[in-house]
DNA sequence: TACGGAAGTACAATCGATTGTATTTTATTA
DNA sequence: TAATAAAATACAATCGATTGTACTTCCGTA
């Protein structure tokens, strides 16, 4: 409480002053050795741990970086945390990681508060609901560099992180077409977010590119939840539609595909071949083994932290990128002929 | 950069005081409605935002709790994150989440940042390596209140939310005598955590009243990775062991074993019956799927965070407590006869 | 011995917001 | 209108650490 000792307590203790204290703590060189032991040996006598509220405030930076993502238990994101903490640890930052829970209020309120606590940059993934870039202005206008990764926006404001949506949504179509199906479903994302558009854009491109004509009433889109997937097979049937493939653009919705058809007892893969996209631990568990694309998370963490890194030290002069990595196709039984 | 406007620029543009500032932004009744708006207005047209970290400093409370846990991907982890994250917004608090990854040095670290940074209190679950109370006297010297939830460590000074582990050992073991098996593996963990004892005295207990003789060979250590799960069937079999049942310590080790029966033939639950514990998602998934133990994270959490905002509004008249939620048994697949 | 200069410390302002006290302004009443 | 109370605002100290500048020691050298 009141006895959280300080700088000056320990100076007052050695009868010296309390800007010798601060510097023998950060090892500078215009202290002796020998009072500096002194210094440190009253400290750790005292339990003292130094405010950094007082020092970030007195520094103007907190050596803290922010992250946002949808949710934390999603295998993906919480790779992608992974390889940032890796990054981070080592440069000597630390991690405050919040999650949106896809909402686009919550995720307004945990951008101010970020800003409000000075961290020194962000890391973004946008929630399903978010459609505009108003809450970032405070961001900019506070002077903190932030870098998207993965769910992005359309901007040329930000620097961008991603995964390869294009390709991977291509690969997975074309994968399916390859195996002879050709009634391909697509599950798709809402398409505010760049991600799932590529990913649609890609399963178009495949089916153009081995002639099959593209129907709109095979798109599906939801938020591609469990359950979404579960209705989507639902409602594909109810609708008399033929099919005997799904691209679904995340694993979750895949999986609530199987589940629902495994129900109907319609053969996975014989019947109707799936794949899913992100290579959730699950997919590997469930059966049959879910097909899928994989994106190393941990991968795009260390970028994303990098490349932010970069922007905080150059501030002004940095100029802003955009990284993508590769995906690739993990074939399982889902898609087994 | 340092453009970040302040009160003061605020009162400088009004020709006010700063102090007027402040109130009017934290709405006091001490300054006029229509001053109020005048304020408010220009700190909208700078761009203004507080400073967290001076409003903090001279206030002495962060209006902050720090959350650690082994891992966020832990699907038990993330869901009583949910029920904090839940319980804390409502209240108007924030929360950091660390993740010691298991290791102590990481969990020292993370204790130590989060008192230099002066949260009100903490929320922790300890890793598997962490024997001692030694990093945690930090806290009790600078007066934070921690709460330790599910992993704790034997201590009288602080307070925690448990969930019934020697129930839950005791459900699962007595489930699988009366299923019929009576050679009954036991998967368990670290002995420093509570938890691993208590489950597996929960074990010893089952046996016990049915009268079923218990064997020290029987009881295999590990840190119940994945991997560890898989070793141990593959000892039991080097070692010619018989036995017709498993009670892993947790669902990833039962998976695991799974894994490593389903190559060598082994039927599951007719040759093999096996009880899982936490309820990951996988395990209803998995086939066949996981009888297991459900401990409800979300509402531990909940639990949890309302003991240590009670802990912080009473400070020091406080007195420890530690609360026990009762666990319940899934019966699935791995366990029907 | 005195002087120049380096080394070691002390002084004091500062970061941005809060808050107890003092002062000014406004409103009320006799 | 003057006196007084109440309302609104200004002043100034403070939270704890950092850091540029000023000062004091102490050493070696002339």
């Amino acid at each position: 409480m009141s006895n959280q000792p300080t700088i000056h307590d320990i100076a007052k203790a050695l009868s010296i002053d309390s800007s010798t204290v601060s510097r023998a703590l950060n090892n500078s060189p215009r202290v002796t050795q020998q009072t500096k032991e002194k210094i440190i040996a009253k400290a750790k006598e005292l339990g003292y741990q130094r405010n950094l509220l007082a020092s970030n405030l007195r520094k103007n930076k907190t050596n803290t970086i922010g992250v946002v993502v949808p949710r934390i238990s999603r295998h993906f994101f919480s790779s992608v945390i992974q390889g940032i903490e890796e990054t981070t640890y080592l440069a000597g930052y630390n991690v405050i990681i919040c999650q949106s829970l896809e909402k686009l209020e919550r995720e307004k309120d945990i951008i101010e508060t970020l800003a409000a606590n000075r961290v020194d940059g962000l890391l973004i993934s946008v929630s399903m609901e978010t459609n505009n870039q108003d809450h970032f202005k405070v961001l900019q206008n506070n002077g903190i560099p932030y870098v998207f990764f993965d769910r992005h926006l359309n901007s040329k404001k930000a620097s961008n992180v991603l995964i390869d949506d294009f390709k991977g949504g291509f690969d997975a179509t074309e994968h399916l077409i390859l195996k002879g199906h050709k009634k391909i479903i697509h599950f798709s994302g809402p398409q505010e977010l760049a991600i799932y558009k590529n990913r649609f854009l890609g399963y178009k491109a495949a089916l153009e590119k081995h002639e099959i004509p593209f129907k709109n009433e095979y798109v599906l889109s939801s938020r591609l939840m469990e359950n979404d997937g579960y209705n989507n097979v639902n409602q594909i049937i109810e609708e008399n539609l033929l099919f005997d493939g799904i691209f679904a653009a995340n694993d979750l919705s895949a999986i609530g595909a199987m589940k629902c058809l495994k129900e109907k007892s319609i053969k996975i893969p014989e019947d109707v071949a799936i794949v899913g996209f992100s290579n959730e631990p699950v997919s590997s568990v469930i059966e049959p083994s879910l097909t899928t694309i994989d994106q190393s998370g941990f991968q795009l963490g260390k970028t994303a932290t990098n490349l932010l890194f970069k922007n905080i030290d150059e501030k002004e002069k940095f100029k802003e990128e955009t990284i993508i990595l590769q995906s690739n196709l993990i074939q399982r039984n889902s898609t087994k002929r």
